[in-house]
DNA sequence: TGCTTGTTTCGTCATACAGCGAAATAACCA
DNA sequence: TGGTTATTTCGCTGTATGACGAAACAAGCA
């Protein structure tokens, strides 16, 4: 049930979302919660252990995106519900506003931001 | 997020499962799962208020029960997808068959025995 | 090669929560 | 009405986990 445990957490579930609209890289999402990286790392470990997310690494960032055909039936059905349980909240609808922000700025920018505070 | 949340913990899913076969009392969990009334009514009051049960009180017995099509589709997809992701996991069989055993005991009888530890 | 930079790992702390037993509540029964 | 019984509420304890900062770890760049 790893899945399930998973999805506990609303920060994974936002993560999950968010990726609705493509890959990010971590330093986006880290922008997007205003979280420490390290807490963002770990959430998306989580996340890619229950087979929820993938990863790729280019250049200095790794980007995550949601699995495509290639995943087990159990992981697509995961996210199909996972989006119909959370597509009307409105914490989803304000961090996709807040995504498209944010995709606008440069990658490098947002990662200098973070490591000033 | 509350339906997530009420799905993170693995005797609230078993209590799904189980109540797929139809509705059962409380102190019928409780025995099913060999934990205290109180901690199994604590997992029922968060499973109602997400909205996954529904109860009804006959005699001294409360039942639960799985929602019906008065549910809103949130919650049907929910149990939809529950039961997918869990219905071949060892633990579900086992409860499965458990159940029927308990199902063909008095419910009197029991309810005694939970008093008597 | 050293230096910078994005990400991850590790250690720590605070909070959340599952579990229990005891007490409170509700509803039947004598 | 008082007693019994099923369930719930409450208070408590131990464990799990989310959050952070510091340090480790790549991987480009000077």
């Amino acid at each position: 049930m790893s899945i399930t445990k998973s999805l506990a957490d609303a920060t994974r579930v936002r993560i999950l979302m968010a990726l609705r609209g493509g890959e990010l890289c971590v330093c986006q999402i880290t922008e997007l919660f205003g979280m420490a990286p390290s807490t963002v790392s770990k959430h998306l470990s989580i996340l890619f252990q229950a087979g929820l997310v993938q990863s790729r690494k280019t250049d200095r960032w790794v980007y995550y995106r949601l699995p495509g055909r290639e995943a087990g039936s159990a992981v697509r059905a995961t996210l199909v519900w996972v989006t119909k349980a959370n597509e009307n909240e409105p914490q989803i609808f304000a961090d996709t506003k807040q995504i498209k922000k944010i995709q606008r700025t440069n990658l490098s920018e947002i990662c200098k931001r973070q490591g000033k505070k």
